[in-house]
DNA sequence: CTGTTAGCGCCTTCAT
DNA sequence: ATGAAGGCGCTAACAG
């Protein structure tokens, strides 16, 4: 049975005309009920009120009761500039977001999703900052406006880790830039991903296996930290098992992947596996193979690093490192937590490791 | 005359021991300087900085410039919390975005962005929360948390006005529902939106124009306060153009497209102007039409009421009314800082006026 | 189990 | 042009 503590007792009128209780009539501010009042109302004292809000003191059932009411029959609510001044914390987690347009918004969203979730499961509530306003993202932790700061899509040689590094507060990054600068890091373990898939394309008889990504960014512009680390990851595996490595830059155009489909894959036959870091190129890969006749499992198995629905949906089902984009966000909100819980503890890096789900681009 | 020392006044308290001369680095919490750690420092009183930060009394430059050195030497930073209680403001707004998988995530974001930067440019920042957590969403304006809230998604009939409006604080929706329940609201003028495409659909010499509009919702499901104003808007355009009108519901999916082109287009030649309000549909009836070989300005015209980028990208440019989202977000920011400035005046309703851009579908 | 009281850091009305 | 002092609403030692 639920106990309504902060039931709405009485609607009052379509314009709620009725303002404040007894004051006089003038009727300015309804300038809500403080934790005096509920003492006054309740004929205690203001810190027994406040113990009995945070539970920290045991309460005689007749006085909770008498403050229970008292807080129903005024509509009080804490205040939380209050709250936080007196205990240093604001329940508040600020959180850094990319505007840039060549990020997916759908790839973000589920980002801010997961955190907002776990960061609320926390009873925490999240600040967003674009992260292209750097002094804004500053300025809320110095201020002590959030408790700690939250930055997504950090790049390699990211420009602005040496302000971060500079806050007293807790900063976590969702990247692995090569310099952490002594920063939280949390992210997925994209070069145990990419060996994981060249492995696994290996290990159903390909042989001569390519990776396939998006073009180095232009000189100078930004590149997210996990392209160096999923390259990485192809290379090594390649050497491991005594394979030939060759890395395939395919611009994101449907013209493109048709062409290398049909110079490398139907002609050369150059390749037997395909290891795919490259989202928006995976659906144009598969109508590029199925228009050119090309068997998909059969003749080349292809293995790929992306979210689940972007693996699952487009027009095959790849068989993929799956990323945990979710599981990306509650493990940031749970680092950043954990820092505000231990003060000292050093930084250090989470990386998550992956899975390969097989689907329908592999051999079984 | 009276020499005072640095006024002990009230720094008895085993907290403001003030040990924060160098000592020796026992380093425990960094516990960043205060006003009065600069009040010190500069020589002036509490308040002379206070002023002198807030600029709300004249400051003789030398004072200011000490005191401007002293902020700079101890790395101070106003406290929002000390502010906000003093205040009785935050700073910060609420933004309740949807989280509801068939809300288009591209939309969402430039919603997001939007607001974000208007909010940024009169310094204000923003809590975000999910339009599902009821509770939340109304506690962090009782709790003073937010200043103001804006609601994204809002639908017909939605159960959320209730609650929102018994708040103190200003509410302001995005959207535009029959009973507003007394809530400020700001939207793009769907109906005013839709009478003028299909003014310009006949003024170009359509006379038979159809509307194609997704499936109405699922008995019971939410009903985007858009739909009804949209086709209200039809409706009312065709009545006053003296045209027969008839709203096609069309499933968002390829082959239901096609169908409707086939038959209603090419066989049925039923149509010479359509008007279309369904973002998925548009891209599929563009490659419809172009398959299907229907000569699109000249045998049929169309136009739509869709976010710019939508009309233009894709198979085909279409002509349409295009969908403000930025102005709307900034439009839905400037409402919520006037009622957050005259808590007096009574909420209004704010829409967008449509505006037809000519494009590739439509003749000149 | 309950009161009393001293702050948290900043703003602002009075004095001067 | 500058000080002094009293809150803003809540928490957390200290006393009982």
């Amino acid at each position: 049975m639920m106990m309504r503590r902060w039931s709405v007792s009485a609607r009052v009128g379509p314009t709620a005309s009725a303002r404040s209780g007894r004051g006089r009539g003038g009727g300015q501010e309804p300038s809500m009920a403080t934790m005096t009042d509920i003492a006054r109302e309740a004929g205690v004292s203001l810190s027994t009120v406040s113990y009995a809000l945070s539970g920290k003191r045991p309460i005689s059932a007749s006085t909770r009761t008498r403050i229970d009411q008292a807080i129903a029959k005024l509509r009080y609510h804490p205040t939380a500039s209050a709250r936080a001044l007196a205990l240093k914390r604001t329940s508040l987690l600020g959180l850094a977001v990319p505007q840039r347009p060549d990020v997916d918004d759908h790839v973000i969203m589920e980002f801010v999703g997961s955190i907002l979730s776990a960061a609320h499961e926390a009873d925490y509530d999240v600040v967003l900052v674009t992260a292209e306003d750097r002094e804004r993202a500053l300025r809320i932790v110095e201020e002590g406006k959030v408790d700690a700061l939250i930055v997504m899509d950090i790049v390699e040689d990211d420009e602005r880790l040496p302000d971060l590094a500079r806050l007293h507060s807790p900063v976590v990054l969702i990247g692995n830039p090569q310099d952490t600068n002594g920063l939280a890091c949390v992210d997925f373990d994209f070069l145990a991903g990419a060996m994981l898939a060249v492995r696994e394309l290996h290990g159903r008889g390909a042989s001569r296996i390519a990776m396939l990504k998006p073009p180095s960014a232009a000189a100078g512009g930004p590149v997210p930290t996990y392209a160096r680390r999923a390259r990485l990851g192809y290379t090594m595996a390649c050497a491991e098992l005594g394979l030939d490595s060759e890395v395939v830059e395919l611009p994101p155009d449907s013209a493109a992947v048709a062409d290398f489909v049909r110079d490398q894959i139907l002609s050369g036959a150059r390749f037997d596996g395909l290891f795919v870091h490259h989202e928006p190129a995976l659906a144009m890969l598969g109508r590029a193979m199925s228009q050119l006749g090309v068997a998909c499992p059969e003749e080349v198995q292809v293995a790929a690093i992306a979210p689940a629905d972007v693996a699952r949906n487009g027009p095959w089902e790849v068989s993929s490192v799956d990323l945990p984009i979710p599981s990306i966000g509650r493990s940031t909100v749970a680092m950043a937590l954990e820092r505000l819980r231990d003060r000292e503890v050093p930084a250090h890096t989470r990386l998550l490791s992956p899975t390969f789900v097989p689907r329908a681009t592999t051999l079984p």
